[in-house]
DNA sequence: CCTTTTGCTTGACATTGTGTCAAGTGACAT
DNA sequence: ATGTCACTTGACACAATGTCAAGCAAAAGG
């Protein structure tokens, strides 16, 4: 597999994700990313065994171009735990369109394919361990409501930011990008917050 | 179509619903539905052109059954537009797992299938109109925070009540219903309230 | 009582997309 | 010149939806 040509398999992910994006990840063949990049359909399967491995691929590829790891590093250095919060929701909430193409394919594929579930469900389950962490600095500074436990706090904070719910808000009820983000920071004060 | 006997009909819908419910809505094929339905898989197609024909009947035949209207008719006599927003939520967030296996299905189907998309949309914007009634009476009452537009405050009830959401918190994050409903209600007062 | 219609069955077939397989090709390295 | 690597070509298996035509059994109607 990855003793491949590596600059093929780069054009493979690049034309994936062109083509995701474009289609807002639905109605993307594995043909069409053939087409897309320029080879031939079975070449793309001597790269990704499966298409979900493509898709996975697809996401860390992402990840690298867009550089996540400086992205979210910033967040960690802020004054106070509300800045943090706040630093979090700009953070992924602005990342949701970049993987969003990406997202919904492989949230497609969830619930036939094992491989595809595990991997959204792992970056997930990482965006939680985000939420969680701004959560226990509100606690730790005693700006947690007393409503919700820490647990019970995560769970709504990270359900608020779900790709889910960015695609309802901007998509269907068409908000900008930007109020998105407003609303988000403007909602979890009000939802968390001790008064 | 329906010209045919009405018996086999319900068989089909029936059928199709058990399926679906077992199944949380992933997984179920026209040949499954045929079998449990005891009859043969053309049988069905007699009765429904296509898949996604079949599934937007059954959301029909489970609103019927579960008798919708008498349900959705008790939130309009209540003494205030906060109980009023309560019941919406009540009735809505119970009948989202009543409904989950089919909207599943039909959610899935969506983005490939027009029938079904624009079936599934007509349905969800007859929830979030039922937000919005709730959320002008809290407006009238002088309830509604001035952060947000009517229209604002509806998108954001709506999405909260999505079945995405309820998926997310019931099934990824295992919260008993009862704690959904009760987690709702509190977070609509924290989201919309004036103060 | 025979005939027609109705509702379903049976089995074959088209179509679409994923994934597999085997043989072939052309460039580059040794 | 020989071999290896990366890709191509074309055929095929498979699953699922949807279509088609012939047949069959029971009820309806003269």
């Amino acid at each position: 597999m990855s003793s491949r040509n590596n600059e093929t398999r780069n054009r493979i992910l690049k034309a994936t994700w062109e083509l995701l994006e474009l289609n807002l990840g639905s109605g993307v063949r594995m043909s069409d990313i053939a087409n897309q990049a320029g080879i031939s359909r079975q070449a793309v399967y001597l790269h990704f065994k499966t298409r979900s491995e493509l898709l996975i691929a697809t996401t860390r590829y992402i990840d690298e171009v867009k550089d996540v790891e400086t992205r979210f590093a910033t967040y960690c250095d802020v004054n106070n735990a509300i800045e943090g919060l706040n630093a979090y929701i700009c953070a992924w909430g602005n990342y949701i369109p970049e993987i969003y193409g990406v997202a919904k394919a492989l949230m497609a594929m969830k619930d036939s394919d094992d491989a595809a579930s595990s991997a959204w469900n792992d970056r997930m389950q990482a965006v939680r361990d985000g939420c969680k962490i701004s959560v226990i600095a509100l606690a730790d500074d005693d700006l947690l409501s007393n409503d919700f436990s820490i647990e019970q706090a995560t769970d709504i904070i990270w359900t608020m930011m779900s790709v889910r719910s960015w695609e309802q808000l901007t998509i269907e009820c068409g908000w900008p990008q930007k109020k998105y983000i407003k609303t988000m920071i403007q909602l979890s004060q009000r939802i968390l917050r001790n008064d």
